[in-house]
DNA sequence: GCGACAG
DNA sequence: ATCTTGTCGC
C-alpha cells in the first residue's frame, strides 16, 4: 500500500479510544452520498468475519461474483488479532480493518460491496457498510440479521414483504422479509445507492435462505476455516499438555 | 436512572 | 460473534 493511500486509510479508520471513534463517525457521516445505483456493474463482493476466542483472532473472508448471474469468482481471507472490541454502534472500527485486509488481496476489485450489518441505518448515520463505502470509494449495501436503532410496523409473515425502517421521522432502510416466517433482514444503503436500490440488490442476491447468497458463502467460508483452526488448537493441546 | 444494543 | 443437544415446526 502507497504511503498516500496509508494515510487516508489511517484518517478514514484509525481510532484509539470509543470517544475517538464516535467523533469520527459523526464527521464522517457527512460524507456518505446517497444516489440510485446503477445496476450496469460486473463484480459484487460480500464478506464476513468468523472468531477464533482462544487466541483473541479473525478471520475476514470476501468473496466475488459476478453479476448479475452471481457465479463465484474469488474467495479471499485474512487472519489477524482482534484490535477493537465489539460495542455496539462501533462495529466498523472492529471488522472494517479486517474486511479491508480480505479485500487488498483481491486479484479483482469489486465494483459494489454487500455487507453482514447496517449502512446509514445506525444512530450516527454510519454504520459498517456506510463506512466500508467510504473506504473503498465504491457503492455498499447494509444487509444486518438484527435491528440496531430505528422503528417500523410489524411486518406480515409472508415472503418478499417489507416495511420503511424510521429513525425519528425519516426513513433510513426497509425491513424485509426473505422467507416465510422467518426473523426479517433489516437493508439500508452504505454509500453511493439509496435505499430502493439497496432492497432491489439484496432480493436479486436471495435464493433458497433468509440470507441472501452472496453473504452466505462469505459466512461459510468464514466459519469453515475458522473452526479448522480451533480443531488444529485443541489437538496440540492433546499432544503438548504441557510446555516445559 | 432504566432499557436498547449490528457482529 | 461464540458456547452447545436436542428438538419443534414447515
Amino acid at each position: 500500500m502507497g504511503e498516500w493511500e496509508w494515510l487516508r486509510y489511517r484518517e478514514l479508520i484509525e481510532v484509539k479510544t470509543p470517544e475517538e471513534a464516535i467523533k469520527l463517525q459523526k464527521k464522517l457521516a457527512n460524507s456518505v452520498v446517497l444516489q440510485p445505483l446503477s445496476f450496469d456493474f460486473s463484480v459484487l463482493a460480500a464478506a464476513d468475519l468468523a472468531y477464533v476466542r482462544e487466541l483473541d483472532s479473525y478471520v475476514a473472508v470476501v468473496a466475488t461474483f459476478s453479476w448479475p448471474d452471481l457465479k463465484q469468482l474469488e474467495i479471499v481471507s485474512h487472519i489477524g488479532k482482534v484490535r477493537f472490541p465489539y460495542i455496539p454502534g462501533l462495529l466498523s472500527f472492529r471488522e472494517v480493518p479486517a474486511i479491508f485486509e480480505a479485500w487488498r488481496k483481491l486479484e479483482r476489485k469489486p465494483d459494489v460491496f454487500l455487507c453482514d450489518g447496517q449502512g446509514i441505518a445506525h444512530p450516527r448515520g454510519l454504520g459498517l457498510a456506510s463506512h466500508l463505502g467510504l473506504l473503498l470509494d465504491i457503492p455498499t449495501v447494509g444487509c444486518a440479521k438484527a435491528r440496531l436503532c430505528g422503528h417500523h410496523a410489524e411486518l406480515g409473515i409472508e415472503k418478499g414483504v417489507r416495511t420503511f425502517l424510521y429513525l425519528d421521522k425519516k426513513v433510513i432502510g426497509v425491513v424485509l422479509r426473505s422467507r416465510a416466517g422467518v426473523k426479517p433482514l433489516y437493508v439500508s444503503p452504505g454509500h453511493k445507492t439509496d435505499i430502493e436500490s439497496s432492497v432491489r440488490l439484496v432480493e436479486k442476491c436471495l435464493g433458497r435462505y433468509r440470507i441472501p447468497e452472496p453473504l452466505r458463502v462469505a459466512h461459510r467460508e468464514a466459519t469453515q476455516i475458522a473452526r479448522r483452526i480451533k480443531l488444529d488448537l485443541s489437538r496440540e493441546n492433546q499432544s503438548l499438555p504441557s510446555s516445559s
